[in-house]
DNA sequence: ATCATTGCAAACACTTTGCATACGC
DNA sequence: GCGTATGCAAAGTGTTTGCAATGAT
């Protein structure tokens, strides 16, 4: 819901509480904030981004608590987790599927759109999908760019 | 190639060292052997799996060679880095491609085919892609069963 | 008063780095 | 002999764990 860009902060306070309620996770100011960044910010953070941004409006919070909450989204199905980096967790609000490109040269990370993905129909029957990412790894247009010169 | 099932030893180390040197990399025998070990065992193996198993017939075998030579292999395109485990690398031999579904409770990962997958034209287009993934998680089949139980 | 949530500090685990030793042409 | 490859030990970094303090009903 787009729509959320144009609320008052109180009624997204609101809007995000029943969310998780919905989730049976009782909406805390860190819950929420959290949140709250993450739907703010279509950035894929990883938990340190996260961290020093809240810990300037709640300075008590911390790390541990970017940790456990994110974990918790991510086992209620809020949020996914995007493991293209080889080194750290980056997380995501969980929308529509898509997919990721990462620039092995400039480390960028963006998001693109998938227009058709068949896979194995016994895969999709058999077993149960919790979670899906495509990831494409190479160089990607301003790095090409650049390299030309 | 999969006819490497039935070379005798002494080839598929000719046919190795072979596929080295055309990546400009020497053939030393750790190098071989990791190669080899992802050759013969499509498991997925993170560094340790790998270090284990070839510290048995290469005793003074040390992880940092294996971390070393599975990051040239990386550069040099022979093998693709899995980051579907959320703290460790996996490796695979460069095939054709296909998709990895992890289950969340047994953490069993197995290869699943791509029948179809079209995305954004400008993607392709305009960036240069080196390596793409396709992760799914869930729950499989065997542990579906067991829940039902 | 009780149970859930938070947060500090320490522990963990995978990976990288620095540097000395050994190897290969 | 000289450049490359190897490997040990130490450091680095993202994440988890144990537990005490805090907060909510």
């Amino acid at each position: 819901m787009e729509g959320s860009d144009y609320m008052t902060v109180e009624k997204k306070i609101e809007y995000i509480s029943e969310i998780l309620r919905e989730k049976n996770i009782s909406p805390s100011l860190q819950r929420i904030q959290i949140y709250k960044y993450l739907m703010e910010n279509h950035v894929h953070p990883n938990v340190d981004m996260i961290y020093k941004v809240l810990v300037k409006t709640i300075p008590t919070l911390s790390k541990t608590t970017v940790y456990n909450t994110l974990k918790l989204f991510q086992e209620k199905g809020l949020v996914s987790v995007i493991t293209i980096e080889e080194n750290e967790a980056r997380f995501d609000i969980n929308t529509h599927l898509h997919g990721h490109f990462k620039c092995i040269n400039c480390g960028k990370i963006f998001d693109f759109e998938i227009k058709e993905l068949k896979i194995e129909s016994n895969l999709e029957k058999e077993n149960k999908i919790v979670d899906q990412q495509l990831y494409i790894r190479g160089y990607c247009k301003d790095c090409l760019k650049k390299m030309e010169k």
